[in-house]
RNA sequence: GCCGCCUUAGCUCAGGGGUAGAGCAACUGAUUCGUAAUCAGUAGGUCCGCGGUUCGAAUCCGCGAGGCGGCACCA
């Protein structure tokens, strides 16, 4: 007898081992047919597996989003045999469920081209017509290393013999065709659907070592019905339409070309959102108790040798040679940072020292990681290293997420993530400082109110460290700021500061960013606010639009009276319908334009018209300016 | 760095072994108009670079650069 309790409560008994799919035509045949999976006891198995005990059980159809993940691994299942079926040779490796969709790793010698994504895709289709049933075999390691071999498919036999020997290999057909797999898997192809798409084509280094040979990706999203597919495809074009790189040459903001590659030419209007966005960043790190250094941008190479990154950094620093000396870019602040900390005696009375510095770094990033704003070779970091003793860390770092949190709100980012970083396999620094450390930062952590996951052995080789991670308006996540405890450095580079006890000792050294790079972050909130920046950001947040020439001297006057209240405001007299004006305004994302005509210059008014509205709102002049003001006034500085 | 694709006017893109195309933008002129494109005209090119094939190359082939999509990397 086994007893199965379902969802809603109920038990249904059966006199043996028994089938999801029995349980679900016990429950009607309509359930039955839309059945893709079931969960025995929260974990998923296929409708065909045997249950032999009693279990918790809960059917699985489209509308669950665990079996959106099965389907996505089937999509990929049944590409690879499309793929094989038109490629003969070409031998599969691994093709998992990803978020969105899934993608398979295929080795082959020719490569596949675009046109080919279209002859799989039809081939897919064909064979989730063929509704064929997929059976779940279980075979013996030794079987199924031989078969794999036998068949000229080395990749699958290598990673059959990585499976412990305890573990049943398992083997999933559909028709003749079969992969190694984990499972589990759709009762046949035609639960599949076609609500699929191959979007692109990529290489992939097998096992994601770039030692070893480079694979064929197929990537492609699957979804359970047509709607979610185009809502996706949907999404994906709106997302494009808000690319950075896109936005940042529409609206003039930036460019980039190949004499200076990964570096970035600000024009006067992004240079404008930078500079505002900067400013904004130096006062609240004033506010916060930091203070602000600039330290030199090129340094011999004896102090990067010092500090360990000419060991391990060397091949992604910039060199320059003179007077037979080998300067370095720099490629961070922090051991500069510690030549102003090491400048005359230091007492415990001067601690907690929070340096900080918007300093030009450099770092030879491989071409192929470049792109646009977000991954640069010249960039500049909110940086600040906090020089304080162990009992200050929590301090510290509770006042850093804190300050952290309130500069993600202003910049309109409300959901902030933390990747928390313990201790890797090779580190410095023993066990009972290591201890110490990452019990302060999660302490800290969890008092500034924010939910943290682990990212075990991930942490720096001189200490642990945080990650933060915010989430933009169209739900991608970005990691931006950063924290990390370092025993390390002040160490190698000689800080020391006097105790209570009137001996030396070495400082703690946190190295923290909130935006990470000032390049990276304008990337982030020009796609985030789609180019239409908040008023205290926008590089031109007012133009003065005329309707006739009549209102030209009126239109001055108001563009000066705006300019004297400190509002970036520009002027439009130009002999074009306001029709015109105001579209390409619009366009150009303007946040405010101020319309005035016969009427407005007789009156003393203007007529505001907001970005996104099209509504008119006609205030006094004087009204005008002071509400634009008071609606211009950065987030840190308002009543 | 590795794999694939792409590179034509300021921008977006079409074309394609025989004098280089469109729309928008720019410029000139006309138009003075009430909230998302007024009309007409003019000008604009090393078809990414270098080499090869050819009577002839922007087009075909090779090499290189840059960009794009991934992978690897990210102190």
């Amino acid at each position: 007898m086994v007893a199965i309790s379902l969802p809603d409560g109920s038990v249904r008994e059966f006199d043996g081992p028994v089938t999801g799919l029995r349980i679900a035509e016990d429950i009607g045949p309509g359930l039955a047919k839309a059945a893709l999976a079931v969960t025995v006891d929260g974990t998923m198995v296929d409708l065909t597996l045997p249950i032999e005990a009693d279990a918790e059980v809960s059917i699985l159809t489209a509308k669950d989003e665990a079996a959106l993940e099965l389907l996505r691994h089937d999509a990929a299942h049944v590409m690879a045999q499309a793929v094989q079926e038109l490629y003969p040779g070409t031998q599969v490796t691994i093709g998992p469920a990803i978020e969105n969709g899934f993608y398979y790793d295929f080795a082959r010698e020719e490569p596949f081209t675009p046109d080919d994504l279209g002859k799989i895709e039809a081939r897919m289709v064909e064979i989730v017509k063929r509704d064929l049933p997929i059976v779940r075999e279980v075979w013996g390691r030794d079987r199924a290393v031989e078969y794999f071999t036998s068949i000229g498919e080395s990749y699958k036999a290598e990673l059959i013999e990585s499976i412990p020997g305890t573990e049943d290999i398992k083997i999933y057909r559909q028709g003749d065709w079969l992969d190694m797999c984990r499972g589990p898997h759709l009762p046949s192809t035609g639960k599949l659907g076609v609500h699929f798409k191959l979007m692109k084509l990529a290489g992939a280094y097998w096992r994601g070592d770039s030692r070893n040979p480079m694979l064929q990706r197929i990537y492609g999203t699957a979804w359970a019905d047509k709607k979610q597919l185009a809502n996706y495809l949907t999404m994906l074009e709106e997302a494009e339409k808000r690319d950075h790189r896109r936005l940042g040459q529409e609206m003039d903001l930036f460019h980039l070309q190949e004499e200076a590659q990964g570096a970035v030419f600000w024009h006067p209007k992004g240079w404008t959102v930078y500079r505002a966005l900067q400013n904004y960043i130096r006062r609240r790190l004033d506010a916060a108790d930091y203070v602000e250094v600039n330290t030199p941008m090129m340094v011999d190479r004896s102090l990067w040798e010092k500090s360990g990154h000419w060991e391990k950094f060397r091949e992604h620093m910039f060199i320059s040679e003179a007077e037979e000396k080998i300067l370095a870019m720099k490629p961070m602040n922090c051991p500069c940072h510690i030549q102003i900390f090491r400048q005359g005696i230091k007492s415990y009375r001067d601690l907690p020292l929070r340096m900080a510095e918007f300093g030009a770094c450099h770092r030879n990033e491989a071409s192929g990681a470049l792109h646009g704003l977000m991954r640069v070779r010249a960039f500049v970091q909110d940086d600040a290293h906090i020089f304080c003793t162990e009992d200050q860390i929590v301090s510290e770092t509770q006042a850093f997420c804190a300050l952290l949190k309130s500069v993600y709100k202003d910049l309109g980012f409300d959901e902030v993530k933390v990747k928390f970083s313990d201790r890797p396999d090779v580190r410095a620094g023993s066990d009972a400082t290591w201890d110490k450390a990452e019990a302060a930062l999660k302490e800290a952590t969890d008092a500034a109110g924010l939910a943290w996951t682990l990212n075990p052995g991930e942490g720096a080789f001189y200490g642990p460290k945080l990650e933060f991670v915010l989430r933009d308006a169209i739900g991608r996540d970005w990691q931006c700021g950063t924290l990390q405890v370092d025993f390390v450095l002040p160490d190698r580079l000689g800080a020391d500061y006097v105790g209570e006890d009137g001996d030396k000792h070495r400082p703690v050294m946190l190295h923290r960013a909130i935006l990470g790079t000032f390049e990276r972050f304008m990337g982030i909130l020009i796609e985030n606010c789609a180019g239409k920046f908040p008023l205290w950001l926008a590089p031109v947040q007012a133009v003065v639009s005329t309707i006739t020439s009549d209102a030209d001297n009126y239109a001055q006057e108001v563009f000066q009276a705006l300019k004297a209240k400190g509002i970036r405001a520009t002027l439009d007299v130009r002999n074009e319908k306001i029709n015109y004006k105001v579209r390409e305004h619009s366009v150009a994302k303007v946040p405010v334009i101020l319309v005035v005509g016969k009427k407005e210059a007789e009156e003393n008014t203007v007529a505001i018209r907001r970005l996104g509205g099209n509504v008119q709102e006609v205030l006094a002049l004087a009204d005008a300016l002071d509400t634009l003001q008071l609606e211009s006034v950065p987030p840190d500085l308002r009543g």
